[in-house]
DNA sequence: CTGTTAGCGCATTCAA
DNA sequence: TTGAATGCGCTAACAG
């Protein structure tokens, strides 16, 4: 682990030529002497110290990727395919900029104030973030962040956040629905509680439910079970009685695959018997028979973008663009019913 | 961002006795000074100064956990419920033992040193190392290091690799098959090159198939293309003349599952014209009809496991134990004709 | 173009 | 039980 004055040393020259030469500060050293310079930095193999950098310099050329999710052991969640999509794209994207990717789960915004100051974070991602937390974290980070698939309430304040045209996922879903001689939908949502992404497509739904004069009431939507037991038996109350909760709107894939499997298994054909549809047009919904019809999303180009936005950011630009919703595509595949037919 | 000094001087005591209590040297503190700092430390939200630290201790508390794959972007890995399962159990340990967990994907053993020694990396993680490098790596890195899935050259050294059984798991599955009646299979592999896991696998299979009085030719190894267009393709062939294959034995539930769907949309019938199994016995092989006969591996423990044995070397204790292999377990579903019967 | 120097915040040794 | 002093490796302002 060579040091700067060490490398000055051998070199004979000062620590400041060395400084400069690794910044590419090429104009203030002479052409000789910067040769010579980089001649010893690679024979003795100079490996920079970040803690001194961050000491000096107050930063760190770390990006915290901060995952608001539940700590506890979830197979749904590891298993999906998002989240693993969408690291690797960042984490892609936060090596080409020459920067590193620290991660951390968590759902305590303090803890995310802290890990930033204690680190000297140069920006941070912050990944389905819950409404409620968003101002303080704002408020106690003064450094770049940007927000990924995150709801906001409307306070004035401009967040910058790349997330997805939900709204009009559900509107595209619900509309094709409708185009295929459905009149009634349960909305199947991934959160406990109707708000953010699920509550935009679910008032996409309604959106184009209430065009035809159809008004979408608060009970269609309905949270998924985290917990895959409490998620069987109720794919078994839709077994027993298919007829009775019309089109099957799902908020995600995984759910809409798990429940077309269960249901086939029980004899119901899909999409005979009941019509069931997806959203995010993951591994998923091709994996399927019959295919799922879902909502497509492109969830690498949005681990990139998030990285871009930020970036940006952490050099001082100025982006205009603050809540980006990337455009959403229906994806017709074979697990809607056509009832115009016949 | 108070500092130590701040602390003090708001306290008014020294540096040194903010920093015995900031690291419970209780001893060397008085009740009354220990309460008073602690109350001040609290009131003021002092937060360390990581790069401090690093720069004062020559450590950092942050594990590195390297991913060794293709740096493009490629569907099938980001998809792949492995990573995102490790990685989800990998940071929620390093976080545990309050840690933190610096993610970076390379296939360039000289970045890996060079990080380790930038970041001051108190231990690192090295998943899926190629054989041919993991000398330099460990050579150059005087920190502890934990590989995963890893295999090695046999060189003398004990290297710290948290595996799988993958031998017993070749062993099992093709005893399984030949239980079944089953004389010759084609073992499909994810490696281009018969090496470290898929090796062992297929070791395993030749094993139970020697058994029988069965030689298993080298030719029955073949690795399956990472385009997913060549896949195709391949999978063509086989549906073009299903019997002259033999069992289909797949590295990987993933390809496993795709080549079954793709090969029933042909019409051909899993098993009864073509037997597959899988490997992993991950979400995928839940989500095909028939279920997918596979072997189990537990990637939440291994990750686990990985974080526990390395916390270990970093806390300077010896770890005996070094190339740990993980048991495997049959999964018996029903991708598998039984050509016994009848 | 090159060198000197003063911190950055913390741990740690030694002195009181 | 407490405090003062030193150095970790680097940056940046300043002096030459």
């Amino acid at each position: 682990m060579a040091t700067i004055k060490q490398i000055a040393h051998k070199a004979g020259v000062s620590p400041t030529t060395v400084s400069n030469v690794l910044h590419g500060n090429t104009e203030k050293v002479s052409p000789s002497t910067l040769l010579h310079v980089q001649e010893i930095l690679r024979s003795e193999n100079y490996t920079p110290n970040m803690g001194a950098i961050m000491l000096a310099r107050n930063n760190s050329r770390i990006i915290g990727v901060i995952m608001f999710m539940e700590p506890r052991r979830d197979e749904t969640v590891l298993e999906d395919p998002f989240s693993s999509t969408i690291m690797g794209a960042m984490e892609s994207e936060i090596r080409k900029y020459g920067y590193f990717m620290m991660i951390h789960t968590t759902s305590d915004e303090a803890e995310v104030v802290r890990l930033a100051g204690t680190w000297k974070l140069d920006g941070l991602i912050l990944v389905w973030v819950p409404e409620a937390t968003n101002h303080i974290i704002r408020k106690c980070i003064n450094r770049p962040v940007v927000f990924v698939d995150s709801y906001f309430d409307d306070d004035g304040i401009a967040y910058h956040n790349i997330g997805l045209d939900d709204e009009r996922g559900g509107y595209e879903i619900a509309r094709y629905l409708l185009a295929k001689g459905h009149r009634s939908m349960l909305f199947l949502a991934n959160d406990t509680v109707a708000t953010g992404a699920d509550r935009a497509r679910f008032d996409g739904c309604r959106r184009a439910f209430a065009e035809q004069g159809i008004t979408l009431e608060e009970r269609s939507y309905l949270p998924v079970s985290k917990d895959s037991v409490e998620r069987i038996r109720f794919y078994g109350t839709i077994a027993d009685n298919p007829s009775a909760f019309g089109t099957l709107v799902f908020s995600a894939d995984y759910y809409a695959a798990e429940a077309m499997l269960f249901l086939q298994d029980r004899g119901i054909r899909i999409p005979g018997d009941i019509s069931i549809t997806g959203f995010d047009d993951n591994v998923f919904s091709r994996m399927v028979r019959p295919g799922l019809t879902t909502v497509h999303q492109d969830v690498y180009g949005k681990g990139q973008a998030a990285i871009a936005m930020l970036m940006k950011l952490v050099k001082g630009e100025q982006v205009p663009e603050h809540d980006v919703r990337l455009p959403v595509r229906l994806m017709i595949r074979d697990s809607v019913r056509d009832r115009t037919a016949g």
